[in-house]
DNA sequence: AGCAGTCAAGCATTA
DNA sequence: TAATGCTTGACTGCT
C-alpha cells in the first residue's frame, strides 16, 4: 500500500506532443452527415494514437474529449454514429481494457441536472446520454465515469441541492445507463466538498474531489479531511479507485492588467506544490488528472515527482 | 498565410 | 446591459 502503486496519472482531452491530435469539430452552420463521419472517423484514429502514446509513458488515465463526436446530443444529429463506429469504439475499448487505463469523460457548463428549466434539463440528459453511449460502445465497465458539476444555485443552495438529489432519484427520468456512470465535482464558488458531499448522502453518487476548486472554495476543512471524505463515497468493486482533479494557480506576474488569475489553471505543474500534495496525501488510493495547460508534459512530469516520492 | 471574429447549449460575476 | 470565464481552443471568412 505504498505511495505510487495504485496511483494512476493522466491528462484531459489533448495531446500536444503528437500533431493535429486535437479533437476537431466545426460549425453547426456547416454541418453535413458527410462532415460529421469525416470529423469521427478522424477523432478516432487520433484518440487511438494518443492512447498508444499514453501507454508508452506509462498516463495510464486520460479524459475523453466531448467533442469526439460533435453535435451528437443536437436535434440536427440524425446519425447512427453507434452502429457506423461500432468496431472502431470496440477496439479502442479493447485497449484501454488490455492496458488498464482509466478513462473519464467531462461534459461542459451547459450540463445541468439541478435546473428548474425542463428544456435544460432534457438536454442535459441528452448530453449524457451521449457520453455514456460512448463509454458503452466501448464496452467499458462501470471505472468510466462521467463527470458533472453539480449546476446552479438560482439563488438558493439550499432548493438547488434538492433539486438535484429529486432529479437524480427520480428513475423515469435518469436511468441506470447514466447513474452507473454518473459523478459529481465540487466546483470554485457555488458547490463545494460539502454540498457535494451532503448530495452524495442522499444519492449515494461518488465525488470527484478536484483540489484546486477545494483551494479556492471551500469551509476551511483540510485538504486531507476533505479528500478522504471525497474518497469514502466511492466503491471500489463498482467504481474503481476514486478519481481526483489536481491543478495549482496560474500567477504569471506582471500581467498587464494586473488582475489575479485565481481561477485560471497553470501553464505548466509547479512541482514544488504537487510533491507537497502527494506528501500530504501519502497513503491514500486514487487516479489523478492534472488539469494543466500543457496538458502531457506536465503529465509526465508529475508522474516523474509521483515515481521519485514512491522510491 | 495570417488575422480577427465567432462558436449549440447556462450560470454567476464583473464592468 | 453586456462581457467574461468556465476544460478553452479552433473554426471560419476575410484580407
Amino acid at each position: 500500500m505504498g505511495l505510487g502503486f495504485g496511483i494512476r496519472i493522466g491528462y484531459p482531452c489533448i495531446n500536444n506532443s503528437i500533431p493535429h491530435t486535437s479533437p476537431s469539430t466545426f460549425r453547426l452552420a456547416s454541418y453535413s452527415e458527410n462532415k460529421l463521419v469525416q470529423t469521427v472517423k478522424g477523432n478516432l484514429y487520433h484518440l487511438a494514437q494518443i492512447l498508444k502514446y499514453n501507454v508508452k509513458n506509462n498516463l495510464l488515465f486520460f479524459r475523453i474529449s466531448s467533442d469526439l463526436i460533435p453535435f451528437a446530443s443536437h436535434p440536427i444529429c440524425k446519425l447512427d454514429w453507434r452502429a457506423l463506429f461500432q468496431s472502431e469504439l470496440e477496439q479502442i475499448g479493447d485497449y484501454i481494457k488490455q492496458h488498464d487505463i482509466r478513462i473519464s469523460m467531462h461534459p461542459d457548463q451547459f450540463v445541468i441536472l439541478n435546473s428548474p428549466n425542463d428544456v435544460i434539463l432534457k438536454n442535459s440528459i441528452n448530453e449524457l446520454t451521449y457520453h455514456c453511449k460512448i463509454l458503452d460502445t466501448m464496452r467499458l465497465d462501470a471505472t468510466a465515469k462521467v463527470q458533472i458539476h453539480v449546476g446552479g444555485a438560482y439563488g438558493n443552495k439550499v432548493k438547488a441541492i434538492d433539486r438535484f438529489v429529486n432529479t437524480y432519484n427520480n428513475d423515469s427520468l435518469i436511468d441506470d445507463v447514466i447513474k452507473r456512470r454518473l459523478v459529481i465535482e465540487n466546483d470554485d464558488r457555488l458547490f463545494n466538498i460539502m454540498d457535494c458531499l451532503s448530495i452524495n448522502k442522499h444519492t449515494g453518487i461518488p465525488i470527484v474531489f478536484d483540489c484546486f476548486h477545494h483551494e479556492l472554495y471551500c469551509n476551511g476543512e483540510p485538504l486531507k479531511v476533505a479528500l478522504c471524505g471525497a474518497l469514502l463515497t466511492w466503491n471500489k468493486d463498482i467504481d474503481g479507485s476514486p478519481m481526483v482533479d489536481y491543478s495549482s494557480s496560474n500567477n504569471k506576474a506582471g500581467r498587464k492588467d494586473g488582475k489575479s488569475r485565481k481561477g485560471k489553471h497553470a501553464e505548466t505543474i509547479n512541482a514544488i506544490l504537487f510533491k507537497k500534495f502527494l506528501e500530504e496525501t501519502e497513503g491514500l488510493d486514487f487516479d489523478i488528472i492534472l488539469e494543466i495547460k500543457d496538458k502531457e508534459k506536465s503529465a509526465l512530469k508529475g508522474l516523474k515527482k509521483l515515481k521519485e516520492f514512491g522510491n
